[in-house]
DNA sequence: GCATTAGTAATCATATATGATTACTTTCTC
DNA sequence: GAGAAAGTAATCATATATGATTACTAATGC
């Protein structure tokens, strides 16, 4: 199969919503944003209350936390999100197996 | 100890660089940006070698790595340096303990 | 020491993230 | 189903990150 023609196939397969969940699903800034969600339910908090503790406002916590949000945040904000419900961050690197490559 | 005595003390710790040194050291921007030059050494790649895969100038990738550097980085853009070296980021968060709270 | 390579710093233009506001939709509770 | 609470979306202003360029400093090999 030749660069080209995996291209082709990758951009078929990628119309198929399923599989872009998928796709979409292995990508660190999905984890992320699952965690996010994940870390502010635990706390017991809405979006308001966790926007009042990082003195900003809801709508940017929803941008921040949603998947099709185009943005991508800065390590700063993420950490600051973290700290406000009692949580440090970390970011770490694992070596990238030949078959995940791009 | 009062929160205003704790802020001078604290203030007055930081003026020491010895102590600064510690106090850095234990926050996550610091830690990732040691990470990032360690990948990138181990990969045996200078920063124009790596600013080359990632179609910029060795002076962005200096901005990035260097620890007096005021800038947080996005996740995008962490993501981007750790793929070109191939490594898969992720972030992952711990709780607080009440005595690394501020 | 000199030349070469590697890394840093300052600056400007541009792109993108963030904050605030408003209005809307979805979910929950009763 | 009505009302309240929670989350989303769009937009605009502002702050900040990124890219490019240039010049400088630090480290390395000879």
């Amino acid at each position: 199969m030749s660069v080209s023609t995996f291209e082709k196939f990758k951009k078929k397969a990628l119309a198929n919503p399923e599989v872009k969940e998928e796709y979409i699903a292995l990508s660190p800034a999905y984890e992320l944003r699952k965690k996010l969600i994940r870390l502010r339910k635990q706390a017991g908090l809405s979006q308001e209350q966790l926007a009042e503790k990082l003195h900003t406002k809801k709508s940017n916590i929803s941008r921040l936390e949603n998947v099709n949000s185009k943005i991508s945040p800065t390590i700063s904000t993420v950490e600051k999100y973290a700290q406000a419900i009692g949580f440090q961050m970390e970011v770490s690197f694992s070596p990238l197996t030949q078959i995940n490559k791009k």
